[in-house]
Parts: structure tokens; sequence; C-alpha cells
DNA sequence: AATGAATGAGGTTTCATTCAT
DNA sequence: CATGAATGAAACCTCATTCAT
């Protein structure tokens, strides 16, 4: 299937070249198409990299999903949300080490606000604060905020690995972040947490 | 001076263009010089930006250097640093709204990695948490992910109120990021913690 | 009847894109054919844009031959020549406002001096003329000559028309044309010519 | 002056090329300059076309003018106005010959309706109709009318010529021309008009 | 120090036409 | 007869940078 084969010249393109970006010549010579074929794929080439980033993320989508629907306490589905999304990134670290970078991270930034994916996510998360609040896990403090201090705090951490040499094994970083994070939000009552 | 004209054309065509970006053209018009004065200040476009953007941080680095140096407590100086970055980003909304954005964010983020500025900062605030260990206000924990990672998620936080239509006022974001922070790397006896 | 579809859809397209011109995916889907299609057909775009104008105009055509072989007086003759061309273009303006028009009006216009309809639609004229003066009604001028001018004003007041918001009624243009026109070609003696 | 370089450029490859049209990149090669400085002169490939059609017609217009200007009676001037606009375009066949041609005449056309100089010029000629009205050597027709009649047929056979390819002495359709029509539109009474 | 005309590689997009199925 | 995915040449335009004056 063209369309397919197209998207992943595009990954490979942006694995391979990094922070130049991309050129439909590049794309079409690395797919082994006319470069008039992208265009009965891809309405531009916005559209064609907003494919392929959605496809890139598509997958972490989903497992965070199943996290999501589990049968978890708040802080364990947290601490898994974190460690998926460190894992996913640092096994596509090329990949998105571009789509974090020039040009696109923005654009994906500014999509996140609007975009539903983002957003729905962020309702997600905020669901499971609130939960730990419900059961008294968690303080009550403005939900919203949390949920998406803890989701930025978790991209910001990813983007710092992917700019670091050797970042070392991301589930370090995963407890690190989680261990801070839990804990800031606990319940006042030290109830015996003993995250992780 | 021709070279501070020039940078401050920049400024008001990021303030005003927004994403759009610049060209030089559109510099040199602003800054009522010829195209090829630019080049005799800058040896590049990107050398250009990046002055700019050096010139856009300097002032707040220059208040942050001051609360690294008061006789405060690590908590305080904390506390003092998200609120100063939060308020630094929020008077200057148009101008960084653009530098966080599509082609600037990257660079800067990929600059921050290796910019001495950067690094210098991460390194003081390592300093303010290793302190905060050493007196035994907070947790034994990797100084330097933590420093970072309060870094980035105040970074994040900015972030998001810069991209939000109605963010509310900074004091709020910065009262719940220093809670959830401070609370976070807090050692484990509840010494009277009593944030803001 | 395809070929038939296809030139409809094209005449659409035409009335309706106007001055855009069309392309061929354009007709293909409003013909409801596949591109490739189109090219059992019509040789070529240009081949399938000629046919459409050569159906567009044949209706007139076959009017006009029927004026020339009445049995009419060449001022007569003249008049219901001009009457029917007006009426002909005023009934169909959207469409013939494109052929009219950026692209085609010239390749119409080349095409009618090679084109056999149009020179045998001027010798008809020429014709005409040539009758009147036998029967001492015109002066004795270049036959061909004034065909042509009557033909070319014709037109010119046909696109004068075309371009125009409100062009007032038809009737109105193509009685100055031929009063002007019969009488500027008329015979000195001022034989009670009453036209109209 | 490189502009002028540009424009003398395309009007040498329209007289060249005829209908083909040009490019960006044959006008660049003709003129000896780089792509990019066309944009420096001129917005776009339209703009470029819109001067050198201007700067094509800018002496006819100001050769009509004197005519118009000019103590002369009405007839005269008529004479005197085909007989200047016939020469004019004989005189440059070649360029025009592409301006009349394929894409332009359209523009021509639709320009000319909107176009200050096209109006211009008919309200002056509805003027000389009007003068030979007063003065009684003309009937009373609807003068804008009969302007636009007169101008779009001189118009026209100017177009039969270029497209011809011995179109014979101008001449001799001047005369034509001008004999049929301020005969037809001469007052009655046959006052010796003896035109030419 | 300043000018600004010139450069030219590089970019995206369009679209008439072909051909294997 | 019909399809429609693929082609690829060609078009227009941008813009960071240079250099003679």
């Amino acid at each position: 299937m063209t369309r397919t084969d197209i998207e992943e010249a595009v990954t490979r393109l942006l694995t391979k070249n990094g922070s130049q970006g991309f050129t439909m010549d590049q794309v079409a010579a690395e797919a082994g198409v006319a470069k008039g074929t992208l265009y009965l794929h891809f309405k531009s080439k916005s559209e064609l990299l907003e494919s392929v980033k959605e496809a890139s993320l598509a997958p972490l989508r989903d497992e965070l999903e199943t996290v999501l629907n589990a049968d978890l306490a708040p802080q364990e589905k947290i601490e898994q949300l974190v460690a998926r999304q460190l894992r996913y990134f640092d096994e596509r670290r090329d990949l998105f080490r571009f789509l974090l970078e020039e040009r696109q991270l923005a654009q994906l930034r500014r999509t996140r606000q609007q975009d539903s994916g983002y957003k729905r996510m962020l309702q997600r998360i905020k669901k499971v604060v609130e939960d730990g609040m419900r059961v008294g896990v968690f303080r009550k403090l403005d939900a919203v905020k949390v949920a998406a201090m803890l989701f930025e705090a978790s991209i910001a951490v990813i983007g710092q690995r992917l700019w670091s040499e050797s970042p070392g094994p991301w589930e370090e970083d995963a407890r690190i972040l989680v261990e801070v994070f839990v804990r800031g939000i606990a319940a006042e009552t030290p109830q015996h947490e003993r995250n992780r």
C-alpha cells in the first residue's frame, strides 16, 4: 500500500536526517514513487507530516488506554502511565528526537492544546487524580492542573532523555518522577505510602 | 547603536507576527537599515535569532541569580525561583509565545542542553536541592534529575499558560507547582511543612 | 452515451467555474467516470474542449443557416443574422462568458481563422452582401472585408454585453448595430431605407 | 536598468514564441539575470505581464490623445483614430499577435471593461460622436454604444489583420472601416459627404 | 559602516497523460 | 469499455546570503 510506504519513508527520513526535516523530493525518492504520487495520497506536506505524527503516537495512546482501563489503584495507574511513556519514547528515540524538535514540536504542542487526543488523555489522567482524591490517597488540589503538570513533566523528562547522549535506563527516571509526584500530591496523613 | 536596533526590530516582528517567524527582509525593513547591514552585525540569521533569544532571557537570569544568592531557605528559594519564572513569562506573553513555538522552541530546547546558561542554571538549582538535602528538609534523591524535573516542569507550566487563552493568575500555578514539588521531594518526617 | 455525458460535464463546469477553466480531474468527477475514460473518448484535453465548443455553437450555426436560406432581402437577412446571434449568446451568458474569456477566446478566435465553420459562415455573409450589391441596395465595397467587419463587430458587441453587468435588452443593441451597418454600406441614393 | 531589460526580454519572448506564452525561467535566461531578480522588480508573473502590456499600449494612447485634442472635425477625428490604431498594430504585428491571443486578450478585454484607460478612451470617443451629433453631421443615436461599436470594430479588424498571413495595406482597411462607419452614423440629409 | 541589487538553489504544488488490470 | 493509481515535467515563488560600490 503506497500510502503506508510513503509514511514509512517519512519516518525513515526523520530518523535519519533528524533535525533537517525533509523535502517532498526526498520522500518521493525514499519511497520509490514519483513526486506527484505523494499528492495523490496527501493533500499537502503538512497533512503528510500530521499523518505521520498521528501514526507515531497511536500505539502509545492505545497502551495508555489499556492502563487507564485496568483495575489498578490510582498510584499504580500513574506509575504505569509514566513508565509506559518513558519506555515508548526510549524505544523510538531517533524518530521522536525529530518530532520534539525544530518545527514540529510546537505544532504538536499547539495541536496538543486543541487536539482531542491530548485533551482526552488529560481528562483521563484528571479522572485518575480525582479518583485518588476521592479515596483519600491524594490531597485536594486542582485536578486539571495537577494532571497537566504530571503529563507535561513526563514529556519534559522525555525531552531531556531524548537530547541527552547517554540518558541511563528509563526505569530510573520513571521511578524518580513517580516518587516525587505521587508523594507531592499525596494526602497529608502519612499512611505508609510505599510507592513502588 | 545599530546592533541593538536590529535586535529590537526582530523582537517587534516576533511579537507582531507570532507564529510566522521572520525573514531578513522584514528585519531590515523594520529596523530601517539595508539588508546587507544585518550581516555586518550578525554572521547569519540563526546567530541573530540566538542573540535575540539570549537578550530576551538575560533579565530573567539576573533575577534568578539574585534569588539564588539571597539568604533564604532552600524551600523558599525554590518558591521564589518558580514564582519569578512564571511572572516573567507572563509579562512577555506575546514574545515568548513565539519563542516557544514552531521553529524556535526546539532550538531553544536543544540549545538549553548545550547552553552554558541552561547548564549553569541547572547547576545552581541542583545546589539548592543539595542544600535542602544536607539540612534534611529534602530526601536523598538524584539532585541533578530533581533539579531538571523542577526546571522543566516549570517551563511546561509556562508553555501551558502561554498557549491558553485565559490562564488565570500566575500565582495560582506557582503555588500548586511549589506545593507539589517541595512536598514531593520533602523528607519523610513531616516537619511542619507550610509552603506558602 | 458517455461521450455526451462528458461534454455536458464540461459545459456544466464552464458555466459554474467561469473563468477558472477546468481540469481533467474535475471533468471526470463531474461526469462520474474515471479519468482514464476521458481519454477513450477524446484524444486530449484540447480535443475535448474543441468538441464542446463545436457543440455549443452548432445550434447557432443551424439557426443562421436557416436565415441564409430563407427568402429574404439582403438587408433583412443581415438584420436577422445579427438578431439571432445576439439572442443566442444572451441566452447562454454563463457558458460563453467563459468561452470568450481567459484562455479560450483566443483559441476560438485563432480557430475561427482556420476553421471551416467560421470561413464558411463568412462566405455566406459575403454572398448576402454581394447580393445586396448586385440588386443595388449596397455600395460596391470589398465584400469579404465588409462581411468580416459585420461579423466581428457583432461579436464585439456580444463580448461587450457578456461582460457588462446589466447589458439591457439585446434587441436594442441589435437595432443599433443593424441601423449603423446597413446604412453604412447602403447605396448612395437614399431610397427610403427603413430598417426595422 | 534591469527592470526595463526584463520587460524587453518578455517582449522579445512574446514576439518569438507567439502563442506559447512565456515562463519565468525563459524570461530570466533571455534577460540574462537570475530568476530571483525578476521577483525583485515584479511581484508576480502577472504583474510583469501587465507591465509589459501597459508599456506596449502607452505610445498608442499618447498618439490617440493627440488626435483627440487636435482641432479637427468629428469625422476627421474618427478617421484619424482608426488610421492610427491600425497602423500602430501593423507595426508591431508579432508582439500583439500574442497579446491578442490565448490567455492575454481576455485579460486585456476584461481589463478593458474596468480599465480606466479603456473607459477613458471610450468617453473620449463618445465625446467626438456627441460633437458630431451636435453639429448635425451624425444622427441621434446612443453615443456610448456607437463609440463602443466603433472601437471594438476597429479592434476586430486589427485582430483579423494580425491573424491573416497577408493582410494587405492597412490604409485599405482603415478606409473601408471609416467609410462604412461614418456613413452608418451620418445624418440623413446627404450633404455631399466625401469621406477621404 | 552601509547599501541594496543580484543571486540561485531549493521548495511545494499542479495536472495532462499513460497503462496494467 | 472502463478504471484509477502512478507519472514526471514544468510551473511559480522564496529567501538567506554575497559583493561591488
